[in-house]
DNA sequence: ACCTGAACACCGTTCAAGT
DNA sequence: ACCTGAACACCGTTCAAGT
């Protein structure tokens, strides 16, 4: 009755129409399951069953796509809890530094392809709220809010390498922690005094300690307050960071 | 008299024989002219006359030597002037940014590939005596030499981006500043309050201005000197960073 | 206007075969 | 041991041709 042609299309679900929400959302989905590295252009086509050159009427480059990504992901960071501002300045910078580093390569996007959509610009928004409440002016504020996600970046990026073996890994973290140790000790007195003096103390601490480290010396520079003036949620208030 | 073999190969200057140190010389011949992005295998095997597969017996692979080029890069910073401990912080570190500002795709490689050659370490040796001059102990000095580096090459790779119209920029930064300006202005009161509020603190100041407030900023923290207490040289005192 | 296949101009890395 | 050509398994983007 009817042509076999229709009826073929019928067997298997109906194509969605391409769209850029389509495109981004099956994009965020390779992401999610394989990493930011297998989200390449053809890749997110074949998932769409198109081919790659058909994307290029929604986006306009890898880039492009890679930022309207992670403006996405930024939408699912969880709320901060209702606690002191300094408590929630840390939960929601740690929220995104989390997010990158939970798919390998996304980090590394992040610093380059500048994040700049309203979900990007929510969270400054919100950090930049949090340091005003902590003192800052809205300048030192504004700038803090900055740095603070550019160093959440940075630190992503740098050990973004998924897990020891990964062949997708940058570099195997087991690995580096051992050659950077062994470089350290070794360190020759006469060109690193001060690196081979205070070895211990160069390789001390924790990763999340590392961190919290970093975030408090951070807002002690940007507010202006003395460590000893900053009131700082003590590390076992939180849930761990990724260690 | 000999044979005509050898004497083809006289017409032409010898080819050097192929070692790690040619390798990574003649890399950094193709970054300093034309970019990260240009230094790949295929072409730097190209420019030492052979192929790529060449390069596997001396290198590891091409983070390896991305690597190996930014440390020989790094030993080329000039030296600090022998004025206060934060003239020649600023010095060092300002000088670091600039290197991985120079050269376009080079501050992506380092915050991956993260350096530990012989050249950064000496580097980080040298931020972090800087820092236990200004007052700051053995742990602070380390983790503020390394979120002080890590925030250089961070500042570096998110403008990296050579000059406006360069085919091999990831952006245009004239038409980038525009689109943030435009977003600030236009931000909505209800989902960003603080930013439609302080649109005009958000956007003062420039690019160098804004890194010298990093350093600044960066310093206090790390070493808990109030900003009052912190002398710092005047901006005008030394060669104006790239703006 | 939207979609496509095919092509263009590349990549890093491996490997069997040569010297 | 070192070097090579060729192959493998990919890339992003463009474009003429179709619908």
């Amino acid at each position: 009755l009817s042509s076999p042609q229709p009826r073929s299309r019928r067997d298997r679900p109906a194509k969605p129409p391409l769209s850029r929400n389509e495109i981004v959302n099956v994009t965020v989905e390779i992401v999610e399951r394989e990493g930011l590295g297998k989200a390449t252009m053809r890749r997110v086509a074949q998932e769409l069953d198109t081919g790659a050159a058909s994307l290029y009427v929604y986006v306009r480059s890898t880039a492009e796509l890679q930022s309207a990504v992670i403006d996405e992901l930024i939408r699912r960071i969880p709320a901060p809890p209702d606690e002191s501002w300094q408590a929630r300045l840390r939960a929601q910078v740690t929220g995104y530094r989390d997010l990158l580093l939970r798919y390998p390569g996304l980090a590394r996007s992040a610093i380059v392809v500048r994040p700049a959509g309203s979900n990007f610009m929510r969270l400054f928004d919100q950090l930049m709220g949090l340091l005003l409440e902590g003192g800052a002016d809205p300048k030192s504020a504004s700038r803090g809010a900055d740095m603070l996600l550019l160093n959440a970046a940075a630190t992503a990026a740098e050990h973004s390498m998924a897990e020891a073996g990964d062949p997708d890994a940058d570099v195997d973290p087991v690995e580096e922690q051992r050659a950077i140790e062994m470089a350290v000790w070794t360190s020759d007195p006469a060109g690193t005094p001060h690196l081979a003096k205070h070895a211990e103390a160069v390789l001390e601490g924790s990763p999340s300690e590392r961190w919290e480290w970093m975030l408090r010396s951070q807002v002690t520079g940007i507010t202006g307050h003395l460590f000893t003036d900053l009131t700082w949620p003590t590390a076992d208030a939180v849930r761990p960071v990724s260690d």
